[in-house]
DNA sequence: TCCGGTTTTGAATGATCGGTCAAATAACAT
DNA sequence: ATGTTATTTGACCGATCATTCAAAACCGGA
């Protein structure tokens, strides 16, 4: 039997996905990713192909776990309208361990428009947020709704979520993330 | 006399402002600034200092120029109401001679975190965009509304075109548009 | 016609980029 | 011990990066 791996690709991908999220894929280097990952370029390139094969399955572990994970613990224990207010709320403060803003987003900006597989991956994270909040609408006892005002609901959420996103990036004080946090309050209510 | 400059600097400017708005500062390298503007390396050097101020330039030049002239053309022969509609409808629909989304929101992303000179700028623009949505309101006849409540519809609306204006980057075609624009008109219903 | 001052030109520079590879290393089977 | 196989290691590669600079080109005045 061979050498075996001496490193977790969960702890690798996790590493590479802070450093993309945080500097994005064109200002994180395979240097910066040997330095973050603790592996070397070699191994790096052994077991994860090339700088944007390892971009994508960070993207990817950064969609199936933190994110999925974020918007689950959110929803664990509350009614669905205070998990929508959870969401904004934790997005508004921010993790302070994590970098600001969302790697799906800042990708969206940076990589979708030039590369179809990566714009493909976040629009099916985009359709799943859009899918959570649509859930947690659904659910609601307030008022009924109708699936379409459902459907036209989530996808305003979704909007407003990721003009937060991109004002927390730039300034995390930025006056206007007040008012969005109370206007979803409003559109519940 | 020596030899007067050969080049505009709008014209150089203009289209350093589309490079850098199409592929982001990291993506647009001084070869291709070399090859969109026609002016050589060094002449690029003598005249603008180096990227990053070629780069402040810019993006000055686009918000003082095409940001400016955007929403003064919007408001121009237009009800306050209409004006705002008007603009995401514009958004929305996008420039074909031009790239898609907003410079100043796509760096905000990729610099702001990390470049306080740019945020600064970044954050101006901001505040002037929902000026014009503010003075929009202020000017609506149709109904009152206290300066808090424009103050803040004002920001909600600020956020919602930045929600826009990264869907329409990610995806043209994406469903959320349609969504954003009619929250924007029961908005202002 | 020559000169002083300015711009243009493009070759050259050193740094850094993503990516490669042969050698060293470690675990197992014989 | 020895051989086999997979992984680790870091030096190395050519390409590209932002930047510099000396020389050529150009103009107006003397």
């Amino acid at each position: 039997m061979p050498w075996e791996k001496c490193y977790e690709e969960a702890v690798v991908l996790e590493a590479a996905m802070r450093a993309f999220w945080e500097k994005g894929y064109q200002g994180t280097s395979m240097a910066d990713l040997v330095e973050v990952t603790g592996l070397n370029r070699g191994s790096l390139y052994a077991g994860f192909g090339n700088k944007r094969e390892l971009f994508l399955r960070a993207l990817q572990h950064y969609d199936q776990s933190y994110r999925v994970g974020f918007l689950t613990r959110l929803r664990k224990d509350r009614e669905p309208k205070d998990a929508i207010i959870a969401t904004f709320d934790a997005i508004a403060q921010g993790d302070t361990t994590m970098p600001g803003g969302c790697l799906v987003v800042n990708s969206a900006m940076e990589l979708a428009p030039h590369d179809d597989e990566i714009a493909r991956i976040i629009e099916n994270s985009m359709a799943e947020v859009e899918a959570f909040f649509a859930n947690c609408l659904a659910e609601c006892e307030d008022r009924v709704r109708s699936p379409a005002e459902i459907s036209e609901t989530a996808k305003v959420l979704q909007g407003l979520m990721v003009g937060l996103l991109v004002m927390t990036r730039a300034n995390r004080e930025s006056p206007s993330i007040g008012a969005i946090l109370s206007q979803v309050r409003s559109l519940l209510g």
